[in-house]
DNA sequence: CTGAAAGCGCTAACAA
DNA sequence: TTGTTAGCGCTTTCAG
């Protein structure tokens, strides 16, 4: 068994507050008691009990994190935000909701068990009244929405422009000249109802026309992604380029054109977005969106910090837009050889 | 603030220990008290304090889990797998040793002070005598290690046979005709000592040559990787094909052929190990080995669980080796034209 | 400068 | 079937 506080005390013949001052370094402590106490300490290799600490602080130092996905590097580095600023002080334990709200709802409610500090977490799309996050607020708990948005905007969040997203790629496609562009999106996501917006605002400013059928329902994973992909290929005439709702995606509608015999960027353009990892190292190098999910994850984490730090004067949540950047490489292809 | 059993014992006119039973569902409590205790504890949403009731029966029913870097994807599918037998009743702290032997030990002290129930992880390598992991074997608490091994084969481990490895890549690319296989390791990683024997008992096995300069030091990472294929590249006669140490390393190595105006595998067949996602669909799809990650975290919780569970009698540290499997894609090529 | 008393919310032993 | 007593290891408040 690992030393308490109680067996320094007993072999210093002091008492056990006395010894948990001097370990936090109180300045009503004589340095001599102080130097005894640290010292052996030591020697016994003592730890401070956190549960214990915790019961009669209130405070656990730790904080959840709930994600849809960890298989996504995109929550991988939202989570390595997170802990840039958590660490060291504080743990985080990180729960997959799986995308189900059910599922949602009942890990808020284990981690409030647990009496977490407080919660960052990229919410399953909430399709009806009533949030998951209704308790956090009843029960005083702070919290940070990231990536996502719920529909009621009360609370602190941290998003990436997802209307710019849409916007940014669809110009950058326009202004290689492509006219017929598809957009793979997934329903049910807010975030793919606003970067559809977005794709559609940027046709409409350019006076081009945005067919229904260009508009495919695909999903977030790379299946759906194959079967959209293969949907638009059969359309006629042909969109010349394709933009994807993210990068799971575009790899499905990649293996879907090049399956086609067609080629990429040449037959038909791809763009996809969240930037995955060797992103520059597929069979066509993807153009993608970074949406600086690090910046996310550390910019939650410092408002969560903030929220913890300053509990009892109830801030006006903050929510920050992060700005999405295009990143470029050869599947969007450069201008086009005939408008 | 949340309920209390207090608060339940209160409105109740019962004692605290009576609710506490009557919600632990106690068979010595009668029906009609638990009825009354758990619908009043329902409309006060009672949860029960689990930072209590973690300090007095000692367990937190937390895991920790500390791995080098979560942005592999190998170890995120490590931490699902383990969560796959924790979950629902444990959660899972996950840190991030970075590699650094020093913030491990640091980091399994500060787990330590949470009263973690057991530790699963992929240790950094020791270089010296002594290990982090001895305290823990100091102060009872079960951990198992993953993928890696420690020189010192007295503690659970669940790792991925890893001679196998090198021997199945070798024989592999023996059996399609090369004769010059080169080898890009990571010394310093026991995981790459071993893969190489494997790699050098093949050549020898079947009376090849095994070249010192053959053997290039790179490093698990993309950048190591594609110096160490440069340096490969230049010799002469030119190696036929180069087994890289993991598929990070394998895509360093595949920008440097592809730079090289080389093609793979015509010129130079190319195998890495740990299949990453989207291998299937780099450049040129690669050649790698599955590890089995899901299973090892899987197989390591399950002796951990198994381990907190019959935490009395010390049962004989297990040590599980899975099998790795091929996972031919065209990196390797097929059977060489010219032998 | 140090200690005694109280309590965080819960569970385990023993009594009634 | 229920309650009383005690205590997990620590911190906070108040006395000395």
């Amino acid at each position: 068994m690992s030393a308490t506080m109680r067996d320094i005390a007993e072999q210093l013949g002091l008492s056990v507050v006395t010894v948990s001052r001097a370990l936090r370094n109180y300045p009503d402590i004589s340095t001599e008691t102080k130097k005894r106490v640290t010292d052996l300490a030591c020697k016994m290799r003592y730890r401070p009990d956190q549960v214990a600490r915790s019961l009669v602080t209130g405070r656990t130092h730790v904080w959840g994190l709930i994600i849809p996905d960890l298989t996504h590097a995109f929550f991988v580095e939202i989570s390595k935000g997170v802990d840039s600023v958590a660490a060291p002080d504080n743990h985080i334990i990180i729960v997959d909701s799986e995308g189900d709200r059910k599922k949602e709802a009942s890990e808020i409610l284990t981690l409030l068990g647990r009496k977490i500090d407080g919660l960052i977490a990229a919410p399953v799309q909430e399709t009806y009244a009533g949030s998951n996050f209704d308790i956090l607020d009843e029960e005083g708990i702070p919290y940070v929405l990231v990536d996502r948005l719920l529909k009621r905007h009360t609370a602190n969040a941290v998003v990436c422009d997802n209307i710019r997203i849409g916007q940014m790629v669809t110009e950058h496609l326009i202004g290689l000249g492509h006219r017929r562009i598809a957009h793979i999106n997934s329903p049910g996501f807010e975030v793919s109802r606003l970067r559809q917006k977005g794709y559609q605002t940027a046709l409409k400013s350019h006076r081009l026309p945005c067919l229904a059928e260009w508009i495919v329902s695909g999903g977030i994973d790379e299946r759906g992604g194959y079967q959209a992909a293969r949907r638009i290929l059969g359309l006629q005439p042909r969109p010349t380029a394709i933009f994807a709702i993210n990068d799971r995606a575009a790899i499905g509608a990649m293996k879907a054109i090049l399956e086609k015999g067609l080629r990429i960027p040449e037959d038909v353009a791809l763009v996809g977005s969240s930037n995955i990892p060797n992103a520059d190292v597929l069979r066509v190098p993807l153009t993608s969106v970074d949406q600086r999910p690090w910046e996310t994850g550390r910019k939650a984490a410092e408002i969560l910090r903030n929220a913890i730090e300053n509990r009892r004067q109830k801030n006006a949540p903050q929510q920050i837009v992060l700005q999405p950047t295009l990143i470029i490489r050869d599947s969007c292809g450069s201008e086009l050889p005939t408008a």
